[in-house]
DNA sequence: AATGCAAATGAGAACGATTATCATTCACCT
DNA sequence: AGGTGAATGATAATCGTTCTCATTTGCATT
């Protein structure tokens, strides 16, 4: 019972095809959390498993709208996503190497309800990442 | 006094040429405080100020690199420019308007060190924006 | 299992933001 | 004023992403 479940996507109102399945199978295959368009085109293609990048293109924004997959704007330009595992969090990026490292803090989390709520504004979501170097063995850390 | 000084640039290392000191003083105007760089280009087109769109964008990298300015990736694609005034600060941007608060959180701001400390991590910088709705009068707010 | 049809796919064009090219112009130092 | 290397601007190119549309597919119905 760990291969991706059709009704996942049916539940959502997706027919289950298989390029769907194979994408939410990446994802849930563990092996990269965060990935990019660009990151899960390549990695079916390298399997063998075709799938035309505008399709993954449509398909991972059809997850996020349904709730699937989250959507993130790191620096770089690209929209990243991850499995949408229900509990919010918030990122650090290395900026050698790109390790991405989660984190959830609630009092930065309230924090920001309450400035937000001081200046007048009913907060919908946010994004916080913190960019740093981190301490990997083989992160090319240069400071 | 209150003219975009020639000096600003030498000092920096940058030539005063007329493209820079209109795109300098614009900002500097204080009519508008965050920009990207069709913002700009449009502005100076209005006064009949022409400054070639490319320019627009090389000076402004060159003003961030050395300090002038300060870059930020809201959502939304593309690059918003700020006059740097030395002190950091985040953003709460309203989703429906557009418009733009600033605010600066001390409990935020030791909390991010404090985390990527115990991550392992040296912190280099951040990005934190907060999307919501405002209460402006003019603002389209729906919800 | 064959049929029908709306929905999904994929190749490629189109797009918006940004950067690269390169011939012309300009700032600044003799 | 003249010389030179840097800066400019028109345009092409690039990058990530979305759009178009002819073809294929999922799936409900015979
Ligand atoms: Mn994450
Ligand atoms: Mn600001
Ligand atoms: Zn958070
Ligand atoms: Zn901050």
């Amino acid at each position: 019972m760990d291969k991706s479940q059709p009704e996942n996507l049916k539940n959502v109102g997706l027919k289950s095809t298989l390029p769907r399945l194979k994408i939410l199978g990446l994802f849930e295959s563990g092996q990269e959390r965060h990935m990019s368009a660009e990151d899960v085109y390549k990695q079916l293609l390298s399997t063998g498993d075709d799938v035309g990048l505008a399709t993954v293109y449509r398909v991972l924004t059809q997850f996020q709208q349904a709730g699937l997959l989250v959507r993130h704007n790191f620096e770089g330009g690209k929209s990243v996503f991850e499995l949408n595992q229900g509990k919010h969090h918030d990122h650090i990026v290395c900026l050698q190497c790109g390790h991405v490292e989660e984190f959830y803090d609630s009092a930065i989390e309230s924090r920001q309800k309450k400035v937000a709520a001081e200046l007048g504004f009913e907060v919908h979501d946010h994004s916080l990442q913190i960019y740093a170097d981190c301490t990997k063995a083989k992160c090319p850390n240069k400071r």
